[in-house]
DNA sequence: TCTGGGGTCCTAGGACCC
DNA sequence: TCTGGGGTCCTAGGACCC
């Protein structure tokens, strides 16, 4: 069987570690530039607050000076869920960890009930070292996981925060009482076609001939259907496996019409991707860079594009990185525009350790990997900015707003050990 | 005034091959 | 007038996820 393991309203319940004065009071994670809701309390979703709520609209749901905003700090999330993680690792076999806060894993034992033991025992223990509530839920499959998860976090009569669905019936009557658009995998698209088809939950979905759905939409969803039988077909990639692209982007805190002040983020942009990729220990073999206007602004001409260069050799060297996302930043740049937002993302991802050399590539991969080894050593020693290949502007006019980040706490004394988040 | 960031997989269609 | 069949690979775009 398959057990979940899903953080309650995480990112809040990360701020609310450092500030336990957030307890019990309405509160939203906001996304970067302070744009949208990204993550809320319960007392914040009571007030109808949506996810993905524009911060602006709040005021639509409520007074928002009863709302606590929080600017996202997602090196302090990363963090905790690490911590968690490292601990599902050592109680639990095959973790897969699929996002920031969820994991699947397999269940200990055959009986229902001492799995059911053991994994409230489980949830009191993260709570106990990290903090963070957790719920869990477990099934016959991935996706029923899910549901029981939900109905672990949701239904406020489980109190231990693990919910099983493993007998027939059960499962049967709970996806009766659960919506189409509620089932993992079914999103807006294919929630409204099936309704259309008078497939409203996730019980008339599961009865549905297999060969309509795969025929109607795809082995995904079909997939999925036999996940709700209790069939195990789900494909999880969690994170734990290599990536196959990496990307950095974001919206810009305000429009940008200079080429340098877009060149300066690209740069940006692109040094931290080949951080990221060399610290997975993989080389690309594309780079990509795009650049969109604000699409919000229709008072304005708008612009986007993208460019994609195929490298010689598969590197992971921020100079090379760069260098590829700076000329096709040049091809698609357009003079006159604004410039909202921006991006280099890296694909064609292969381990460092099987590149083969190009006959016709001249570069010295050896010195520029000894080189790249000895920058990351020292930022990691002393600061992530401490040495830079490529000089970046100091003022980056790019950068996004963060008007509501939390004061930094310092130190923090957890049950496991010290956290400085000074740096 | 203000609207996120980072991923994965699947499919259709075109290019190309024999 | 006639103008096959089948396979692979690649890419762009869509749908979905958190």
């Amino acid at each position: 069987m398959y057990g979940l393991i899903d953080c309650n309203n995480f990112f809040v319940s990360c701020e609310r570690v450092f500030n336990p004065a957030l307890n019990g009071r309405p509160v939203v994670v906001l996304s970067n530039n302070d744009g949208c809701v990204i993550a809320r309390s319960n007392e914040a979703k009571a007030l109808g607050i949506p996810m993905g709520c524009p911060a602006f609209q709040i005021k639509e749901y409520t007074n928002p000076r009863q709302v606590v905003q929080l600017s996202a700090r997602h090196i302090v999330y990363a963090d905790l869920s690490h911590r968690i993680m490292s601990i599902m690792g050592c109680e639990v076999e095959g973790l897969e960890v699929y996002s920031v806060d969820e994991a699947f894993f397999r269940t200990p034992y055959d009986d229902v009930e001492q799995n059911h033991k053991f994994l409230a025992r489980l949830v009191k223990k993260v709570h106990r070292y990290v903090g963070v509530p957790v719920s869990i839920g477990f099934a016959p499959s991935r996706s029923l996981a899910k549901i029981a998860s939900h109905i672990a976090k949701k239904d406020r009569r489980i109190t231990d925060g693990v919910y099983w669905l493993v007998r027939p019936e059960a499962i049967d009557i709970i996806l009766r009482r659960t919506p189409i658009a509620d089932v993992w995998g079914i999103g807006r698209r294919l929630a409204a076609s099936l309704m259309g088809r008078g497939i409203d939950t996730a019980y008339k979905f599961a009865q549905m001939p297999s060969g309509l759905v795969r025929a109607l939409y795809s082995v995904t969803a079909e997939r999925t259907q036999r996940e709700l039988r209790g069939e195990d077909c789900q494909v999880v990639n969690p994170v734990t496996i290599a990536h196959r692209s990496l990307m950095t982007s974001r919206t810009f805190g305000q429009l940008l019409t200079d080429r340098r002040e877009v060149q300066d983020a690209i740069v940006h942009f692109a040094q931290s991707t080949s951080r990221r990729l060399r610290d997975e220990h993989q080389v690309a073999t594309t780079v990509m860079t795009y650049v969109r206007g604000d699409h919000f602004r229709e008072d304005l001409p708008y612009y986007s594009n993208s460019c994609e260069m195929r490298l010689h050799t598969p590197s992971s060297s921020a100079m090379t990185i760069v260098h590829y996302a700076l000329v096709a930043f040049n091809a698609i740049f357009r003079e006159g525009y604004g410039y909202r937002k921006a991006g280099v993302m890296v694909s064609g991802l292969t381990p460092e350790s099987g590149v083969q050399l190009n006959v016709w590539d001249t570069e010295d991969h050896g010195r520029q990997r000894a080189l790249m080894q000895a920058i990351d050593g020292i930022n990691q020693r002393y600061s992530a900015h401490m040495v830079q290949l490529v000089p970046e502007t100091s003022q980056h006019s790019w950068a996004p707003r963060q008007s509501h980040l939390a004061p930094p706490s310092r130190t923090l004394r957890i049950y496991t050990g010290l956290i400085d988040y000074e740096s």
